[in-house]
DNA sequence: ACAAAATAATCAATATATTGACTATCAATA
DNA sequence: TATTGATAGTCAATATATTGATTATTTTGT
């Protein structure tokens, strides 16, 4: 074993946020490889996922980014590169000028499909080792993090 | 309760994994509103700590890189404005000329020790409803995710 | 009804991330 | 030793993230 370079001298607490971190990259980084092959970055991705999910396949800007928890400010250039590659279409609500709407294309929703598959070997092969009540374990753990750090403004 | 506009339907392996991510994210963005206080961004931060730990406070760009988990081409950046205000000083070694040495400066120290009371109150705050074994579970779990998805390629 | 506050989205400036191409140096080996 | 291959770092182009400022539209409060 070759001497250290680099010893690691954290608490147990920046470990586990640290640790999550690093998880996080490498699973974006691992998964961006997926989309890219279908011209979709995770960002993008998750956009259309997003949409798929909604009710009548589109949704508002300003709730995307609630839910994605990023910056009204993200999503603009997010959406404007979706529009342009035709994954999605941008229309203004009727009831309130102020809102636009996203709604996922068909070629959009194809993508997804064509996705699919290979996406969920990437998660499969992520978490191989862990068992469902496992994952249910690290799932509501994960929560609460999530929950401690929503309302820490 | 208002009628959901968006009704999640993944996995149970994409919502761990989507929950790290978004765990991270949230982390990521409190833990830098605590370092942009003293100029400092995230990965800037991460490159300090990393040199602080490191043996002679310093360390070559690539080993950065390889701890980190990131790119060489995003180190190269950060360094660049690090050095800029005097956070670190880079240095060639001499005895392989391709290699760009790291050194954190006195000033960079310095920084880092104001930084660390608050860092670790947030730090606490994040996880303030786990027990010291139920940290220790996640952070297993959270590196079995590493380790699988380092070596996926 | 009207002023003030809140909301939705964009924009500008800067920092970071990402891939791939490129330069320079060192290492391996035929 | 000459070629080849590996390594370290930078650079270019593009995408994304971040904060703060700005515009346009509701909503609220009085």
């Amino acid at each position: 074993m070759a001497e250290p370079i680099y010893e690691s001298d954290l608490s147990i607490n920046e470990k586990v946020l640290m640790g999550i971190v690093r998880a996080a990259e490498i699973f974006k980084r691992n998964h961006s490889a997926v989309f890219r092959n279908y011209g979709l970055s995770f960002p993008q991705y998750n956009v259309l996922r997003v949409l798929e999910a909604s009710k009548n396949s589109q949704n508002k800007m300003s709730d995307i980014s609630r839910i994605m928890l990023v910056p009204d400010a993200n999503i603009t250039g997010i959406a404007k590169r979706l529009e342009k590659e035709g994954f999605i279409i941008k229309k203004s609500d009727p009831a309130d000028e102020r809102v636009t709407i996203l709604e996922i294309t068909p070629k959009g929703k194809r993508t997804l499909k064509n996705i699919e598959n290979k996406k969920d070997e990437w998660l499969d092969l992520m978490l191989k080792n862990l068992s469902e009540i496992q994952k249910l374990e690290l799932l509501d753990k994960v929560k609460r993090i999530l929950k401690n750090g929503m309302y820490m403004k």
